[in-house]
RNA sequence: GGGCUCGUAGCUUAGGUUGGUUGGAGCACCCGGCUGAUAACCGGGAGGUCGAGAGUUCAAAUCUCUCCGAGCCCA
């Protein structure tokens, strides 16, 4: 049986009692399993870093995934939903080394590795269960029982299997990455630690000469770090770009030409020659010293697409070992990495002028040096950005430091061709930001000199004749290398470099690299490691790969979304994911990121106290499409709540309170859809037409057009027509098939919104399904399946005639409030004007218009002109003109005949003759003009198709009526002033004077059946529970009324 | 500095591919109505340099360019 639910609404209380309801049920398990068997559709969890409370991005992300999967949960899937926990990595370390006090590396050794990967695990479990506590109250459906997590042995073995493939095939290898380094600290810096650091600086910058091997002409070079030149190897041009020779100041300089003007502005020099960029390439010149013993072929020209003509010459001295574009160069032409500065930011011996020096200390001595030589064609100061250490301010170098590094250029082909069978919402990230990063993907730096996270397996013989190396890839081929493999183990530093391990080859002692890897690559690995594959679960993994969806955020595209893509294309050559789903960004309020340190963040778990997962969930999926940013700030979810949650729940509350008063049983009282009414097979037409609305929507993603449908059809259709049309239906005390239609209707459709929105916001769904549903009904929502339009409901005519209904409505209630006349006063008649077929498709439904628009009979016509009358309007700028003098007289004349009159005769005569001053004239219709109106007491309004007029008549019986209305409303809002409820009689006194009380007599039932007063009397000094005056119009009115 | 995305009423937004009547809603505001209809409903009103400028065109919110602002990514 239906009962009628508490008044109101209370998310939090709501939501508690259906997380209990599922807990206890095991709903969740069962929603997944009742699917086993069918198609599945797999999802892959982007493993959350468990480094931070989750904030309302992080909800954004898991409402729509949760969407995503309940509908296709519903929808028949089969879905695993195995969640996943990133633990290792930087942040977490930062995070545990704050927490410890611990300042630096140094630290953390004496502190002891052990105990402070300890402390991060820890730390990373505490972080889980605040993840799990969001994940749960917003009903993110995850299971999070047996989740897989980085830091497992297992996980750790199935990433060292795959970076065993990448070892067999020659993809990773040791090479050197510039790094932004701090002489002073020793570290290096992440790219957010420099990002902190940046600041303006002024600097001399120096114009150096490079003597070309052979010839007495120079390359004219540009820096502003004169101590890499000691470590040159190489200058660098613009392939495409013109190079001039010219002769200046007595000798010969190459530069380009595009650089000369702005460099040499009016002064005098002689063009000698000119060149293409490539045409200088592989030219040899001398180095400009001679510290470097370099092992490669140096010193020669080298083309780069990255030499700008913004600054400088428009040739850029090459020195790979302190700069990142220098490096990738010098990798490219095979250059030797001279690298003639020490850790501490000082020069080596062997740079014997300046050894011990600080490199930037030296500059001015170098200059000074380079000077002497007649090698320095001129300095300038220049200002730009230099990054400092956010700890000890003192400047970064940039530095080339050895790494280890996965070959993704040598996959590149495969990558693109892996992207391209993604499909990617929105469509412009595939070519665009993510395709861009693919076209011009750089090597992976895996390792990092940091101890928790994955340890890189690799290990290298001391013996340096020996130099063997293995690539471990398994636990067990671990156990079989070491001399004591102990039963207990933990794949983390500093247990596997504590492991005594024998060369193979030479029998010296192994050595791992002391390097963990990037933990980017650990997420990247989840769509196997999850499954400890190869070593478990084969089958299932073949079952899972590709997987059909993921979804994150835009930060993700090229972290986890390219780690993905970069480990499964050099694995399986093949996309490890079919679609995914690039959610923007959540903003505050001002469109300004959310931080910490702004104090513009909101807490998610307020707005879920305070207004609930469900409006919360509403907000997020409505607000925007899923790609583009949201604000998110409370008043937005409030407002959401209000405008949306409540109507809902405001109109099921009224269904049930009704239907639960009535007895209504959906099992026994349902009526057919056939014999019910226009209103109620309207309303379940728009229904089924929505239900194939959300279903395109939600394919295509565009779930925030899927939750708009849903709220307009909710407001307007439903709450606002439907039920607001339905209401009086339902007051009648007998269980008439009219009332039980609009229950069944109304049945049908709270059950169907229930199903409908499920997904969307699965709390208040849960709620309203438990309420309505049947024994022979599923025991949850969430076990349900999803609606599919009935197409044989949909009647387009029908939706068409309401929707002129709905305009005439509108048009009328416009046209009564022009008129005055209240729409509590009934009129007598109305005719729509309108052609046969639209008076076709309203003409079952005109009892909606006659109640709207509170008049007592409708017909049509075909044409205006019983309603309209023609006449004529003098001209008077062309009678002036045309009759001078006499034209005072003439429109004196006109003015005191009937215009209409003038307008028949026009029509037959064609002529008018009018007397002035005893002389006739005649005017003819070119001294008039046609005017149309409504005759006397006709209003008229129009519609798109159709034009409404209204008889304006109030006769007295009608006056009587309107004002029998007046007194019912004051009556009833006295009965609502005395907070009675719907059911309870009461008696009321009336005093209305003495010639309204007859009127009012004959109306004495009627009053009675609508305020539901056992008695009506009309007295002189009305008594009761609650007395009150009103003023109606211009009469004075006493109204008591008591229980 | 480069790339991508975005910018429409006080707020949230539709429309933009395919240029074409007066740029459409909702919230808030003002006036009126209605009400056993809720944090409501109905009618009307006010509120817009469609971020700015230029160009293409008979015609630009829509196409192109430049600039400004926001966000993300990269340097």
């Amino acid at each position: 049986m239906i009962q009628s639910p508490p008044q109101k609404y209370i998310p939090k209380e709501i939501e508690e009692k259906i997380q209990k309801f599922w807990k206890e049920n095991k709903i969740f398990k069962k929603s997944i399993e009742q699917r086993k068997g069918c198609k599945p559709y797999v999802f892959l969890e982007g493993p959350p870093t468990a480094n931070g409370l989750p904030h309302p991005g992080h909800v954004l992300t898991r409402v729509m995934k949760d969407l995503v999967l309940r509908y296709q949960t519903m929808n028949g899937h089969y879905i695993e939903r195995k969640a996943g926990w990133d633990t290792h990595g930087l942040p977490v370390e930062i995070e545990v080394e704050k927490q410890l006090g611990l300042e630096d590396k140094q630290a953390i050794e004496r502190y002891g590795v052990t105990k402070f990967n300890e402390a991060c695990k820890k730390s990373t479990l505490k972080y889980e269960r605040a993840w799990v506590d969001m994940t749960r109250r917003i009903a993110f459906w995850l299971d999070m029982d047996d989740p897989y997590i980085t830091f497992k042995n297992e996980y750790i073995e199935s990433v060292w299997w795959s970076l065993k493939q990448a070892w067999k095939n020659k993809l990773l290898y040791k090479g050197h990455k510039v790094v932004p380094y701090c002489p002073r600290c020793g570290t290096v810096l992440s790219a957010h630690e420099v990002a902190q650091g940046y600041k303006i600086v002024e600097e001399p910058s120096i114009f150096v000469k490079f003597k070309l091997k052979n010839e007495d002409s120079y390359f004219l070079a540009w820096t502003t770090t004169p101590w890499t030149l000691i470590s040159n190897v190489a200058l660098a041009v613009h392939p495409d770009e013109t190079y001039i020779k010219i002769r200046y100041k007595g000798q010969t300089l190459i530069l380009a030409e595009a650089r000369v003007a702005a460099l040499l502005k009016g002064q005098e020099y002689e063009l000698l020659d000119g060149f293409s960029g490539k045409e200088l390439g592989k030219i040899e010149y001398d180095p400009l010293f001679t510290y470097a013993k370099p092992d490669k072929k140096a010193w020669y020209v080298v083309c780069a697409d990255f030499v700008t003509m913004e600054d400088g010459t428009g040739i850029v001295h090459i020195a790979p070992a302190f700069g990142e574009d220098d490096y990738n160069i010098g990798r490219e032409y095979d250059l030797p990495v001279v690298q003639l500065v020490k850790l501490d930011g000082t020069f080596p011996d062997e740079v014997t002028l300046w050894k011990g020096q600080f490199v930037k200390d030296a500059d001015p001595s170098i200059i000074e040096h380079l000077e002497e030589r007649g090698l320095l064609e001129g300095t300038r100061d220049y200002t730009h950005e230099y990054p400092f250490c956010w700890r000890c301010d003192s400047p970064l170098l940039y530095y080339a430091m050895e790494s280890w590094f996965i070959a993704m250029s040598k996959v590149q082909d495969s990558l693109i061709k892996n992207n391209n069978q993604i499909y990617w919402y929105p469509e412009h990230l595939q070519q665009g930001r993510f395709g861009d990063f693919i076209r011009e993907v750089k090597d992976w730096a895996l390792s990092r000199d940091r101890y928790w996270g994955t340890p890189l397996p690799i290990w290298i013989c001391d013996n340096k004749e020996c130099n063997y190396t293995i690539c471990v890839g398994s636990v067990q081929e671990l156990g079989d290398l070491s001399e004591s493999s102990p039963a207990e183990y933990d794949l983390h530093k500093p247990f596997v470099d504590e492991l005594v391990i024998k060369c193979p080859k030479c029998k010296s002692k192994m050595t791992r690299e002391k390097e963990v890897i990037d933990c980017w690559y650990d997420s990247g690995s989840s769509f196997f490691a999850q499954w400890h594959y190869p070593f478990e679960n084969k089958e299932k993994f073949k079952e899972n790969f590709p997987v059909d969806f993921i979804t994150e955020a835009l930060d993700q595209t090229r972290g986890w979304f390219y780690s993905l893509l970069a480990i499964s294309t050099f694995l399986f050559d093949k996309n490890p994911y079919k679609t995914v789903l690039t959610l923007g960004l959540v903003l505050d309020k001002d469109n300004q990121k959310m931080s910490k340190s702004k104090k513009n963040y909101v807490d998610p778990t307020i707005i879920l106290d305070h207004e609930g997962a469900d409006a919360l969930r509403w907000y997020l999926i409505s607000a925007n499409a899923p790609w583009m940013s949201t604000r998110f700030y409370e008043e937005a979810v409030k407002d959401t709540l209000g405008r949306f949650i409540l109507t809902f729940w405001n109109s099921y509350n009224f269904f049930t309170t009704y239907a639960s008063l009535d007895k209504f049983d959906p099992e026994k009282d349902m009526i057919p859809v056939s014999k019910r009414g226009f209103l109620d097979k309207w309303v379940l037409s728009r229904f089924n037409r929505l239900i194939g609305e959300i279903h395109t929507f939600i394919e295509t993603f565009e779930i925030h057009k899927a939750a708009r449908a849903i709220e307009r059809f909710i407001i307007d259709d439903f709450s606002n027509w439907y039920l607001r049309r339905s209401r009086k239906r339902l007051w009648v005390e007998e269980r008439t098939e009219d009332k039980l239609s609009g229950y069944s209707s109304m049945y049908d459709i709270f059950l169907g919104l229930s199903k409908l929105l499920a997904p969307f916001i699965p709390f208040i769904t849960e709620e309203t399904y438990q309420n309505l549903r049947t024994d022979k009904m599923p025991e949850s929502i969430h076990l349900c399946d999803y609606l599919t339009p009935d197409e044989k409901a949909i009647d387009d005519m029908l939706e068409k005639g309401m929707g002129q209904i709905r305009e005439l409505v509108e048009v009328g209630r416009a046209l009564r409030s022009k008129i005055g006349i209240k729409i509590r006063y009934p009129l007598s008649d109305a005719t729509i004007v309108c052609s046969k077929e639209i008076e076709n498709s309203i003409k079952d439904l005109l009892g909606l218009l006659k109640e709207e628009l509170n008049v007592k009979t409708i017909s049509f016509a075909r044409d205006t002109s019983q309603f309209m009358t023609k006449s004529v309007k003098p001209i008077y700028s062309h009678l002036g003109p045309k009759y001078k003098e006499k034209a005072k007289g003439i429109i004196d004349a006109l003015e005191l005949l009937d215009k209409q009159e003038i307008y028949e005769e026009l029509t037959k005569n064609n002529e008018v003759k009018i007397t002035v001053d005893n002389e006739t004239i005649k005017l003819t219709d070119e001294d008039f003009e046609i005017v149309e109106n409504e005759k006397e007491h006709v209003a008229r309004a129009d519609a798109e198709d159709a034009t409404l007029f209204l008889n304006t008549i109030l006769t007295p019986e009608l006056e009587a009526e309107g004002f029998v209305r007046e007194i019912i409303r004051r009556i009833q809002s006295m009965r609502k002033e005395l907070d009675l409820d719907v059911e309870d009689r009461i008696s009321a006194e009336i005093n209305v004077g003495s010639e309204k009380k007859t009127a009012l007599q004959k109306w004495e039932d009627y009053i009675k059946g609508e305020t539901r007063s056992k008695t009506v009397s009309f007295v002189e000094k009305p008594a009761g529970k609650l007395v009150k005056k009103w003023k109606i119009d211009e009469l004075d009115a006493e109204i008591g009324i008591s229980k």
